[in-house]
RNA sequence: AGGGGUAUGGGGUAAUUGGCAGCCCGACGGUUUCUGGUUCCGUUAGUCUAGGUUCGAGUCCUGGUACCCCUGCCA
């Protein structure tokens, strides 16, 4: 069990707390992630994943994964599989991979125990009259026609739609509760459906599905699920999942709490309309970077644990919110700073030309290597050597032939050092026909090797570079957010019209040799320029993770 | 309209259950720095509202207000 005062401090580990404090259940504690199989996880999951988890390890429980694949229209193994892999690459293992499916038989027999009490009866009714029979708020419903089978009839017909004797849709189940409850979840709902279509895991060995509320509690309960944790709009069905197990009669039964979902700023997260992106194609797939899904996420370059400690930090709380973005990236730079490689790369490169740069007995310019910190956060991450030589690329950003006020980098006259080699002094400046700055010409200090002077003289600037005939060509995706507005989908009901199509431009540039070395997956910090995640398929090309604090940029925007 | 929930600085979230309103993100100012990154220090600003109980209220009571969820054979 964690350390209680490491724990988070919210109303679940109250319960939870108190349930064990009090022995309950001989103070077991068993949670469960229940996703439906019919998309990929996404940051909104992660959230749920790890308060599902997390509880169940702060206080030495387990918890289980359950596929809910009750509908067997939308499902997929091939979902399953990804779910999977998605949980452990967050860093958590499953005490063990449980689908709902595999409780279709017990299910089906707790059906007949309670058709067999007279608390369920077959309903005849189509879709709409049982909708209409339901009432509306502040408006009671109508019983059935079909309401008062007797129990023998019933459990005939319920016998003969699970043998398939009935069209889809034909007839349902409906457990018999009270269709004036003022709680709209009470009045009769559905436990089992007719529908014939090949389920993922089942085939065709079912013909009646049971519904979430008939399926969710049940299969917590033959888990031995203590704590049943989901999300806020599941509020109004838990007297329902309380009624069945009360029914059954089941000893210790689960108890559900719910808290309020993950929502992030310029993040769409609905199932529908992130499908929408990629059968549009707006984004490559599932996995693009600029997607919310953890797939996205990672070949981004978001840490997992990242991901986790921002999930706790936000809290589970029951009052909607939504967080910025800007806080979860946050959390990625504080992870990558301490753990990212440091490489110099150059984006849009502008030719630096070193006039009294030596050349050796062959006329040719002299090549000089330097030791570059890997991380200047971790000493044990060791150096790397670098070449260079007279002719460099730098930044464009990196020079302006008339500087802004508190511009610190390079102008015609300033000195300013190149990392971990020189000082230089800009001297003059090579213009194409339009007037535009294609290179830069600039002398070097000598005594300034390593970059610092003997004279102790100090420049305000360092900027990065790489040699122009020891670089490697590498592309990089930058990204900018592909929703516009805040909360896509308030304005307009519809999250596509707010889309950004400037949200990912490729640029070709110019990096260190020692790039070449960068794991598939691993991210680096291209200095000055922020986090990049090597691509796991492609050559040499980097996906921006995020940018670092910018100051220069604060300045410019404030004027 | 009926039922169920929720309100704490700009955003998010705590408060030993009636006892000094704390923390994170941001913004701003300074510090450090061979990354305008990082570090460190500081500033800013809050209990939805109107009453009530109390020595004392974010917490309890009463009345408002705002927002969220619920009328699938989805989950």
């Amino acid at each position: 069990m964690t350390d209680p005062s490491a724990m988070p401090s919210n109303f679940i580990y109250d319960a939870v707390r108190a349930d064990v404090e009090q022995g309950k259940r001989d103070g077991r504690v068993q949670t469960r992630f229940p996703p439906e199989p019919n998309g990929y996880l996404h940051i909104g999951h992660a959230k749920a994943i790890v308060v599902d988890f997390g509880v169940a390890a702060d206080f030495g429980g387990i918890c289980l994964l359950r596929l809910d694949d009750t509908n067997p229209e939308t499902e997929e193994t091939s979902f399953v599989e990804a779910i999977i892999k998605d949980i452990q690459w967050l860093g958590y293992e499953p005490a063990d991979v449980r689908y709902a499916s595999d409780y279709f038989q017990q299910l089906y027999d707790w059906a007949e125990r309670l058709v067999e009490k007279g608390l369920a009866y077959v309903d005849d009714q189509d879709g709409e009259a049982i909708s209409a029979g339901r009432g509306g708020f502040g408006k009671p419903g109508v019983n059935s026609p079909y309401r008062d089978r007797s129990p023998e009839e019933n459990l005939e017909l319920f016998r003969r739609m699970r043998d398939g004797e009935f069209g889809e849709g034909s007839r349902v189940l409906r457990a018999k509760i009270d269709m004036n409850h003022e709680n709209m979840q009470m009045r009769d709902p559905v436990m089992y459906r007719i529908r014939r279509v090949a389920h993922h895991r089942t085939g065709d060995a079912w013909s009646i599905y049971p519904t979430y509320d008939w399926a969710h509690g049940q299969s917590d309960a033959i888990e031995g699920t203590t704590h049943s944790i989901c999300t806020l709009e599941f509020e109004s069905h838990r007297p329902l999942y309380d009624w069945f197990l009360e029914q059954l009669e089941v000893v210790d039964a689960p108890r559900q709490y719910e808290f309020a979902r993950l929502e992030l700023t310029h993040t769409v997260t609905s199932k529908r309309r992130l499908a929408k992106l990629v059968m549009d194609g707006v984004v490559d797939g599932w996995d693009d970077a600029r997607m919310p899904t953890l797939q996205g996420l990672r070949r981004r370059g978001y840490p997992a644990t990242a991901i986790r400690s921002f999930c706790r930090e936000v809290g589970t709380t029951r009052t909607n919110s939504r967080q910025s973005i800007e806080a979860l990236e946050s959390y990625v730079r504080r992870e990558l700073n301490a753990t990212s490689q440091r490489r110099m790369a150059v984006l849009n490169p502008l030719k630096l030309t070193i006039t009294n740069w030596p050349k050796d007995e062959s006329g040719a310019p002299v090549i000089e290597r330097f030791e570059l910190t890997n991380n200047p956060e971790r000493a044990e991450d060791g150096t790397r050597e670098v070449e260079f030589s007279g002719e460099l690329w730098i930044e464009q950003d990196d020079f302006r032939e008339v500087p802004p006020p508190k511009y610190f980098r390079l102008s015609p006259g300033r000195e300013v050092r190149l990392r971990g080699a020189y000082f230089v002094t800009a001297t003059d400046v090579v213009k194409d026909d339009n007037g535009e700055v294609i290179e830069v010409l600039a002398t070097y200090d000598p005594a300034s090797k390593g970059g610092n002077s003997p004279d102790g003289r100090k420049v305000k600037s360092t900027m990065h570079w790489v040699s122009a005939a020891h670089a490697v060509p590498l592309k990089a995706a930058l990204y900018e957010r592909l929703f516009t507005t805040e909360a896509p989908g308030e304005a307009t009901g519809e999250a596509l019209d707010d889309l950004n199509p400037d949200s990912r431009k490729v640029v070709e540039g110019w990096g260190e040799a020692a790039l070449t070395d960068a794991q598939p997956g691993e991210v680096v910090q291209f200095e000055r320029l922020g986090y990049f995640a090597t691509d796991l398929d492609e050559d040499m090309v980097f996906h921006r993770t995020v940018g670092l604090r910018d100051e220069w940029a604060a300045i410019q925007k404030r004027g």
